[in-house]
DNA sequence: TTGAAAGCGGTACCAT
DNA sequence: ATGGTACCGCTTTCAA
């Protein structure tokens, strides 16, 4: 059932009909209720692409897939859906064609072309992140999921990285560890280097040497979290303890140090972050697992929230959020094992 | 730029313009050439919402994320991201309302209703699910990642669960276990039902008694993986290998044996099936885990690659994809230890 | 092979 | 408060 032949079935013409159930003000209380019943009885729905071609609108928020195999999407988008339920806005996934960061750029440009989306979200951006300059260039609203450094005033919503670090790094520090290694994420995304800027400060602050064979970078990985751990107990002094970049990496470094039969908590302390995972649990890991701790999934409903602000007419600049996150001690972190000789 | 702007400016009109740019055969090879590189040149995009509305197509795949939380989700999109990378077609995510098994058939009823997608995938089928008789009813094409048990005829793809598990089992079987414990999905649906089959099945051709204490039900995580597991272990006669549904679960059990001090691939053997995951890996494990393999990331690409086919007019009840299963085996499924005094 | 014009199903301006 | 109607930008029938 279309619109013109709904209006003529309830006597009213598609003008009015149009502006009852879109909520405008001028259409009387008694008129619109009807309006709404009757709509509800015969089952009357407005096709969402004459609405979308009529007001310009896409209905939708476009996220791009960056790569595959990212397991914290499903816990943001799900997080985005939660918000976004209520609306009539969908989201919107585009898949990431090729791999240079080139053909990134190519896809938001097509993407805003196309007009198929309302505004999107920008993942793990870079300092000095292209997709800004482009998006604001294209005028395609947006936010960004962390933080870049760019003179281009934009929407962006962050955890604290750096405070999440140095936190984890001085709670180390406290316990009496001299040599602690850190797990970072890939290299020279802006949450990597406030990872890195806090773990150093909390180094400097007591005056230990920042020595670079105790850092690494990668994806969030079971097997990057192994390799690595298992390099670095094999340096000489031996790091005892590790602050890492995710639960996945912990996973690895737990793995590593039983291989290498040391105990976790007692040889070996380690302090993660965790996105907060139905399907994975810090304090079900053996031994419990201290952790920085903060949902990535309310990370994506606000993100949805403070989009459609954006989309309501809400400045983007005014837009900037920076998420506290909370150390959480477990019992992975303890007291550093007295000094032995090596 | 819109079509008639770009028409007039390159000289034509709209209709030939919009043709040569759809393909379409009337057009002289000349003259589509042309229209192409000025529409390269120009920056001529048609308006998605335009076309949308013109041709009653949708452009979308529609996707409900039944749950939150689903490690699998992420890796499933990306497979149908991939597939759909090529083509017109985006997938759209629509979150799950409410929690009761109604709101999810009044979701679909929603999402038919507004034509916003062409076609869904469904999710976690029930045996006689009312999801597929609804969409069969209102006419919006789909397939089940899954299988039903129905009379209303529809697409689906599904791996071969009874036989993978059937294959696990006889394994475990060969290996002279004799209390092999499962780990089995959510209760009623038909992938559960088909494991349990399998699992039956092998033990009825050794005659081997069933014991219902050795099966559970539930999510894949690793927090029911460990519970299970650990109340398994302690039943008399003890289990000497586990089934699991999951890599989360396997993870759920390495982690109870461990804190009992058995140790994985010696007192307790383990089988897992495996959905093939980039961030946590079967070889990875400590030690290594048996697993049948079957990538989930390639069924939502073969997924969305069908329902294109469907879209273009193939009977999807001609679809009927069951994929086999292959079982690996590496270090976690040894030969059951001596049989002990307990 | 090309073009004119009537849809597709709404929204929103301008009247009343 | 309600209605008439010109769009929104493309596709597709029909005619040339």
């Amino acid at each position: 059932m279309k619109l013109k032949d709904f209006a003529r079935e309830i006597g009213l013409s598609p003008t009015t009909v149009s502006r009852a159930l879109s909520g405008y003000p001028e259409v009387s209380a008694s008129t619109r209720v009807r309006v709404m019943e009757e709509a509800a009885r015969l089952g009357y729905r407005p096709n969402i692409n004459a609405v979308r071609l009529a007001t310009g609108r896409a209905g939708a928020i476009g996220v791009v897939m960056t790569k595959a195999g990212d397991y914290q999407f499903s816990e943001f988008i799900s997080g985005m859906a939660d918000r976004l339920s209520s609306e009539d806005t969908d989201i919107l996934i585009t898949p990431m064609i090729g791999h240079d960061p080139g053909d990134e750029l190519q896809l938001y440009r097509r993407l805003a072309e196309s007009r198929r989306v309302d505004a999107v979200v920008i993942h793990s951006p870079l300092p000095n992140d292209p997709r800004i300059a482009l998006l604001d260039r294209l005028k395609l609203p947006f936010i960004v999921h962390g933080r870049s450094v760019t003179d281009v005033p934009h929407a962006w919503l962050d955890i604290d990285n750096e405070g999440a670090i140095r936190q984890s790094t001085e709670h180390l520090l406290d316990l009496g560890h001299k040599h602690i290694a850190l797990l970072n994420g890939r290299e020279g995304l802006t949450f990597t280097l406030d990872r890195l800027k806090g773990y150093r400060q909390a180094l400097t602050d007591r005056g230990i040497p920042f020595d670079p064979k105790l850092v690494s970078h990668g994806d969030f990985t079971d097997e990057i979290g192994f390799r690595f751990a298992r390099s670095a107990l094999k340096q000489r002094p031996q790091p005892t303890a590790f602050v890492a970049g995710s639960m996945m990496t912990a996973l690895g470094i737990y793995r590593a140090a039983r291989s290498m039969n040391l105990v976790i908590g007692r040889d070996v302390s380690v302090v993660a972050h965790d996105d907060v995972f139905p399907y994975l649990t810090a304090e079900n890991m053996v031994p419990p697992l201290s952790t920085t701790r903060s949902s990535i999934r309310a990370a994506g409903k606000r993100i949805a929230d403070l989009l459609l602000q954006i989309l309501a007419g809400q400045q983007a600049s005014d837009i900037q959020e920076l998420w506290p996150v909370e150390l959480i001690l477990r019992e992975t972190s303890r007291p550093a094992p007295e000094e032995a000789s090596v």
